[in-house]
RNA sequence: GGCGCGAUAGCAAAGCGGUUAUGCACUGGAUUGCAAAUCCACGUAGGCCGGUUCGACUCCGGCUCGCGCCUCCA
């Protein structure tokens, strides 16, 4: 149950401000996000709109809402054939292994599964019945070449989620005009297969569907004709999400969706990266450098809406300030963890921040000032104090997927090759007779050897901790 | 060219019409065998020009610069 003082607030991109969320049905959510379209590695950007909707679907849970996510998977499309031809092999064990590639870098990033991944291959039916129904209704036409066009002069509102004027868009319109259009904005439903390639039965000959009718069918089949939410990355507002718009808007006659959300692009060196640009990092490139939990913080300290610059040293600074939490934290005993007793001021705080469009980056603020008093706490060895806060840290962290790992485990890292965790520890058994012994010369000499492995060594109170650099 | 978004201290990044954001980096101190971590101290930053106001980084207008979309892209 979500309580009644909750007020939460979203950007719109329809309505160009924030607005109170209001859902359809009291306490439930029902959302959609475009996913992705499997015939490569999940980039950074991809990894951004994994991430936002993660962070988004976790705090409307934690807040009370019953939260149904939906995120497709396109794996039909003129690039997936493309490259299934390239490399000689059905489209299908092309789909397939990107699929898997796509759920392990998910499952990396701690991105906790959606409700449902529909795919537009399992969809067909669906497809092709909007389709149909567009065409009865005089939004669709058949052309002789046996593709289906969207009529857009059809439907009045379009252009008013990107706030593009049709006069506009043609007059920047590409001259290569397909002839089979009535208007070259046009866009197609359903395309006519080439030779050779995959295809489908339908009423208008053998082929496929087109890119954008895929959402508008599986969002309206698994969320019902009108649902609160729908996002997806910066590159979509046009023309992918204004055609869904035309589309299910034209079959259903209803309100498609109240709330869109978009999310910030993801630059290199100032400009977006992208599969076209080339520019971009795949994720499990990063990760051979960066851990997982490094990417997703790097990710969560923008705003979701901001445009954000990816590069070596802003992955350096957010491990930086991961540090820090698992600084905190360090040591400390599971149970610990388990109070039930929370700072509600700290809390109060952070849901505020969460409640403001997803304000991490306020909300990271908010732990930051608990990361000091938990310190602070630990210090005077104010044992309540610091179940509480840290209890309280441990939640907060959990909203926005981060700061779930054992610290010891944190700062020692994943990597398997390098020194053996054994020999460390026998090294650090020498130091530590070394030290008894007051054989400082034998003590800084053990550091720097480990030092030249990366393996920096901290003398605590419980004795001596280790980390990898 | 059309439409949209942004410009905050060394770097990153938020809120807010008047009170320390926050993180990283830097400097001094406490602590430590030495370090690391931690704590304490330390920065009035808000592209430019006008306007509104008792008061503007925050509202309004103009300008400059940057970015995005207008074509497949998350």
């Amino acid at each position: 149950m979500v309580s009644d003082n909750t007020t939460l607030s979203i950007y719109n991109t329809l309505s160009g401000k924030k607005e109170r969320f209001q859902p359809i049905e009291p306490n439930k959510v029902r959302m959609y996000v475009c996913g992705m379209t499997v015939y490569d590695y999940c980039h950074i950007g991809h990894a951004r709109v994994m991430v936002g909707f993660d962070v988004i679907t976790r705090f409307l849970r934690h807040i009370g809402y019953d939260v149904t996510y939906i995120r497709n998977i396109t794996d039909v499309d003129d690039k997936i054939f493309a490259r299934a031809a390239e490399n000689g092999e059905p489209f299908e064990d092309l789909t397939a292994r990107f699929i898997d590639a796509m759920h392990e870098d998910e499952r990396a990033l701690s991105v906790l599964p959606p409700d449902q991944e529909p795919r537009a291959t399992a969809h067909m039916g669906q497809i092709i019945a909007m389709i149909e129904t567009l065409i009865e209704k005089g939004y669709a036409y058949a052309a002789e070449n046996g593709d289906v066009y969207y009529a857009i002069d059809k439907f009045e509102a379009y252009g008013r989620l990107s706030k593009k004027k049709v006069e506009d868009l043609q007059a920047g319109a590409r001259v290569d005009v397909e002839v089979q259009k009535q208007n070259p904005l046009d866009f197609a439903l359903w395309k006519a297969a080439k030779e050779g390639e995959a295809s489908w039965d339908s009423p208008w000959g053998k082929g496929r569907p087109g890119w954008h009718i895929e959402c508008s069918a599986m969002s309206t089949c698994c969320l019902g004709d009108t649902f609160d939410i729908h996002g997806g990355g910066p590159d979509l507002k046009f023309p992918h999400h204004e055609n869904e718009i035309a589309q299910s808007e034209g079959a259903t006659g209803k309100t498609y969706v109240n709330v869109w959300m978009h999310a910030g692009a993801v630059r290199v060196n100032k400009e977006k990266m992208s599969k076209s640009l080339g520019n971009f990092f795949t994720i499990r490139e990063v990760l051979e450098k960066y851990s997982a939990e490094v990417i997703r913080y790097f990710l969560i300290s923008s705003h979701y809406r901001s445009q954000v610059d990816y590069s070596e040293s802003s992955l350096a600074e957010a491990q930086s300030a991961l540090d820090r939490f698992y600084q905190a934290i360090r040591g400390l005993e599971p149970e610990d963890f388990e109070g039930k007793e929370l700072s509600s001021e700290y809390t109060e705080r952070f849901k505020a921040a969460m409640s403001d469009d997803f304000n991490t980056p306020e909300a990271l603020a908010v732990m930051f000032e608990l990361v000091k008093a938990l310190n602070i706490a630990r210090q005077k060895e104010a044992s309540d104090q610091v179940r509480i806060l840290a209890a309280t840290l441990r939640e907060m962290g959990d909203v926005l997927g981060i700061l779930q790992t054992d610290p010891e485990q944190y700062f020692r890292g994943t990597t398997t090759d390098g020194m053996p965790d054994a020999e460390i520890e026998a090294w650090i058994l020498r130091r530590k007779t070394a030290r008894e012994n007051k054989d400082w010369a034998e003590s800084d000499r053990i550091r720097d050897v480990l030092a030249e492995q990366g393996i920096v060594l901290d003398d605590g109170k419980g004795g001596t901790t280790w980390r990898r650099q």
